[in-house]
DNA sequence: AATCCGGGGTA
DNA sequence: TACCCAGGATT
């Protein structure tokens, strides 16, 4: 009797095929209840939306995108509008949403698609790949969304629900090696599904199998997982980034260009200063805000005329 | 393989 | 306060 108890909560092996099975029909049943639901998950969606949220989604949590995106594109409704955008404008466009060199890859992005695709978004890995702004999880994402191409998708969410599903993870930031991800990841998507079952695996990440504090007893997968309820709370060792009193360089850039956005004439760049960054202002504050302003201009996002600053048009 | 690149929600 | 997030490009 008790060996019968512990043979039933005994964890699947995913080397077997019934395993295989037992997770789909979970993970299937589980997404046709409770999929969460956004304006760019639809039944067949717009290759081009499919861009432009996959873009967004980059590092960014889906509650800001759900506000943005219905913005974006109707000021860009599609690849020939966005393409023809000049650098302030689509600067503009992306208003909250961070990483601001995004925008600009996705723009440079859409123009090459005019250019060099007629207007249509590719649909093979090897076309994805060389377009600005997309790599390996976005080429997957826009070939299994929006096109409906059986492949395999990876990003942060499905490698941690793989990686703890399939192998007993000692605390909740170890991840298991891509290579063996890949592999586990290709013998264990329905056929015919990848889209569905990527996105749902990925609600499931976000909803339940999450980064920190996972929600094990609340899991559909629970009784399939390898590390439920057995992970030590662990913190990354995160490395030092370039700061400038207390705050990284990436903050200030961030404030220099919102602060641009707002004002749609050149600004002398001592004003610009004084609006981003305590009094009182030292000479090396002066240089080290000189140094900032040149990494932006390197980055197309500003243009300087004797020492005044705006958005690059 | 490391580093750079936003900014807001959350515990 | 610290940590996290539907990554990609560069070196």
């Amino acid at each position: 009797m008790l060996r019968l108890e512990n043979a039933s909560r005994m964890k699947p092996d995913y080397t077997q095929q019934p395993a295989i099975q037992q997770l789909r029909k979970t993970v299937t049943a589980w997404y046709k209840r409770n999929a969460r639901t956004f304006s760019w998950r639809v039944a067949n969606p717009d290759p081009y939306i499919v861009l432009v949220s996959e873009t967004m989604l980059q590092q960014t949590q889906t509650s800001r995108v759900t506000e943005k995106l219905p913005q974006f594109l109707a000021l860009f409704p599609d690849v020939y509008e966005l393409a023809q955008a000049n650098n302030a404008t689509i600067l503009r466009a992306w208003q909250g949403m961070g990483y601001n060199s995004r925008a600009l890859r996705l723009r440079d992005c859409a123009k090459a698609i005019v250019t060099e695709h007629s207007g249509t978004v590719p649909n093979t890995y090897q076309q994805l790949r060389t377009l600005p702004g997309i790599g390996d999880y976005t080429a997957s994402a826009i070939l299994s969304f929006a096109y409906h191409k059986q492949c395999v998708v990876l990003d942060v969410n499905i490698r941690r629900v793989y990686s703890r599903v399939m192998q007993p993870m000692p605390t909740t930031i170890s991840t298991v090696a891509d290579s063996e991800l890949r592999e586990f990841a290709e013998s264990v998507f329905p056929p015919k599904q990848s889209s569905a079952w990527h996105q749902a695996i990925m609600d499931i990440g976000a909803l339940y199998c999450t980064a920190r504090s996972p929600k094990c007893a609340e899991c559909p997968l629970r009784t399939l997982c390898a590390s439920a309820y057995s992970m030590q709370e662990a913190v990354r060792v995160k490395k030092a980034e370039p700061q400038h009193k207390g705050i990284p360089n990436r903050i200030w850039r961030g404030k220099v260009v919102e602060y641009l956005r707002q004002t749609h004439k050149a600004v002398h760049s001592n004003d610009v200063l004084a609006h981003v960054h305590p009094q009182p202002i030292t000479k090396q504050d002066e240089h080290w805000f000189e140094t900032l302003l040149q990494t932006l201009v390197r980055d197309s996002m500003i243009t300087i005329n004797a020492n005044h600053i705006g958005l690059k048009e």
